[in-house]
DNA sequence: CCCCGCGTTTATAACGTTATAAATTCCCCT
DNA sequence: AGGGGAATTTATAACGTTATAAACGCGGGG
């Protein structure tokens, strides 16, 4: 039963690292436990590792003594003695702040990870560099096991670097490299031709969509399955251009209001994001729009937000909590080896 | 010039780390530069540090001989030999996932982390367990050289331990202990003082405010400034009770909603939270009443949100992004030791 | 001439862990 | 009785770094 550090106890009294700091117990190590047990260091080692060259009742009197303790094994001397750093790596790019959603994710990754001897660490991105120099660093000096992040695109480096150097990932959005590789991603083309149908099924004969910058691979999807509805029913459509659901809300705001505002409107709006659907309904409300009577608006909804907004609104819910969760899981697998590359992938469905 | 390892270029081509990766240049150490500048390991060592008992043209040597190299020092390494981590942990409570909380002021960490040598390690909370266990966790083990994390209480067994142990950190809100500690707080006194001023002046009557649970500080903080508020003003005022700002949106929704029912209900309400915001909001839509007319509302905005909230309600900003990053920049100067803590003290105005 | 001391560099050890190979014990078989 | 294992334990070295103390070379003062 190999130890870890999943936040435990805290065990018995206070620690002490500051000078004026007097006569506390130090902090337990594999050679306190062998002065007790009367074994060398290796043996206690490997007795706490559980291996089997070592005898049972061995094995037992080391690890007891080690929990009486509240032996911890040291992470640092782990690290740099097996090169493993038990720490996975989300790279966040802070623009993913908005409402929330890196948090849900973090969550759920934090929630899978409990209980692992993982931590997980931020890597902030910021846009002013190359998306891909974070990965280089971390994989160049070893900064972490594996890696998580988001926003891929249909060729993108990181994903062919991180493949190329065998390094473990987990991407939030599929690419359209040949090599296979573990992804989550949610099913935004099934997203959007549902949110398109929904709306064609309320009498909506003109869509209008708001899709996400162009580069990343999910823009394509979610264009992909609004025209194959739009088609379908062969109703009218547009794509918003000029803004993406990158765009500030303002910006969103106003657009959509000088749309509105112009002969023709629109009225079905398929919003990708909960800032772009807010945006929305506000241009509506300072025209005197009603939704629901003069135009109808599908959104994904990744928090409770919508719930407590009036006029309520079709929604269709993606779990970002459940999307880290499954990330770090994935994750943990392909770290650990064994499983094959093509189970690591999932889309999450409605 | 200390070295740090900021992310930074990347240097040259794939490092390797799985099987099947063959001769590409293995990672530098000071072993390296030694044998490159002909000089011994440990003299690299001080060079790299900048010891003044080192010939200074030595110093300049060795440390373009670095640059050249691309060489970053191995924190595991350091951190076995020296006990320093480079890690600063946010303990974050997976509650404070609501809209962004938690995002904003990671933001504001990272950013002011950039550039220094030190990584920010999420360490969840889970509310199942003492918050002080987390705590006790990472100063036992030496698992960060600062910590940070909200939700102070007055007599906060966290700042306690932590100053006994003379282990550095900074905690969003105050307590009421003697000892001085650094942190950071919002002025929610002046807050609900403000935001209870307002509704008065705008002919509100009777005032109703939602407050923080009763074991955090800002909620003796909300609670003062709005009665010294309404007492004042001589107005008639209603604290809620039942509910807090942690409770779930639905729950609020209904209690207000069924306040709203009965007889001389209130005209002005005070929300702490965007949550609680468009809870009050909803209930006021479900029950015909309009926002501005039958009652008003003054909320805290930590969020563009309620940019995009139709009706337009009024808003006093907090800037938690500035929160977290005056936080982390507050630890680095804790832990630099030099600055007394009473400067490290700081109460942001709205 | 010798030795002191200064400026500079270096050897040694240690932080806590684990992979490797070697050592020890004990039993069984020829 | 002797030796070939198997089972179990141990010694050694190494990961990359830095604190400590020692060593080196050199010029100047006694």
């Amino acid at each position: 039963m190999p130890l870890d550090d999943a936040d435990g106890e805290g065990r018995k009294n206070t620690p002490g690292i500051a000078p004026g700091n007097t006569g506390t117990r130090t902090k337990p190590t594999l050679k306190t436990i062998a002065e007790l047990t009367g074994l060398a260091v290796t043996t206690v080692s490997r007795a706490l590792g559980d291996d089997p060259h070592i005898a049972k009742e061995t094995r037992q009197r080391v690890q007891q003594a080690a929990a009486q303790l509240g032996y911890l094994p040291d992470r640092a001397a782990q690290r740099l003695r097996t090169g493993r750093t038990n720490v996975i790596s989300l790279i966040l790019d802070p623009h993913e702040e908005i409402l929330g959603y890196g948090t849900s994710m973090i969550r759920g990754m934090t929630a899978a990870l409990r209980g692992t001897a993982y931590h997980l660490v931020i890597t902030p991105h910021f846009s002013d560099t190359p998306q891909i120099d974070p990965v280089r660093h971390i994989v160049r000096n070893r900064m972490a096991d594996g890696i998580l992040f988001s926003r891929t695109e249909p060729s993108d480096e990181r994903v062919k670097f991180l493949v190329e150097a065998g390094f473990p990932f987990v991407c939030h959005g599929r690419t359209e490299l040949a090599t296979p590789h573990p992804y989550v991603d949610y099913d935004n083309y099934l997203f959007t031709y549902n949110a398109a149908k929904r709306l064609i099924a309320s009498g909506c004969r003109r869509l209008f969509i708001i899709l996400p910058p162009e580069r990343f691979t999910f823009h394509h999807h979610m264009r992909h399955g609004f025209m194959t509805a739009v088609r379908e029913e062969g109703v009218g459509f547009e794509i918003a251009s000029g803004i993406t659901l990158d765009s500030k809300a303002d910006a969103v705001r106003e657009h959509v209001a000088a749309r509105l505002a112009e002969g023709h409107p629109p009225d079905g709006f398929i919003c990708g994001g909960e800032v772009s659907a807010m945006a929305v309904m506000s241009a509506a409300h300072d025209l005197g729009l009603e939704i629901g009577r003069d135009l109808r608006l599908v959104a994904k909804q990744t928090s409770g937000l919508f719930d407590q907004v009036r006029p309520r609104i079709e929604t269709i819910y993606e779990d970002l909590s459940e999307a880290g969760r499954l990330m770090a899981e994935l994750l943990l697998k392909r770290m650990a080896g064994a499983t094959p590359v093509g189970e690591l992938q999932a889309v999450l469905e409605v």
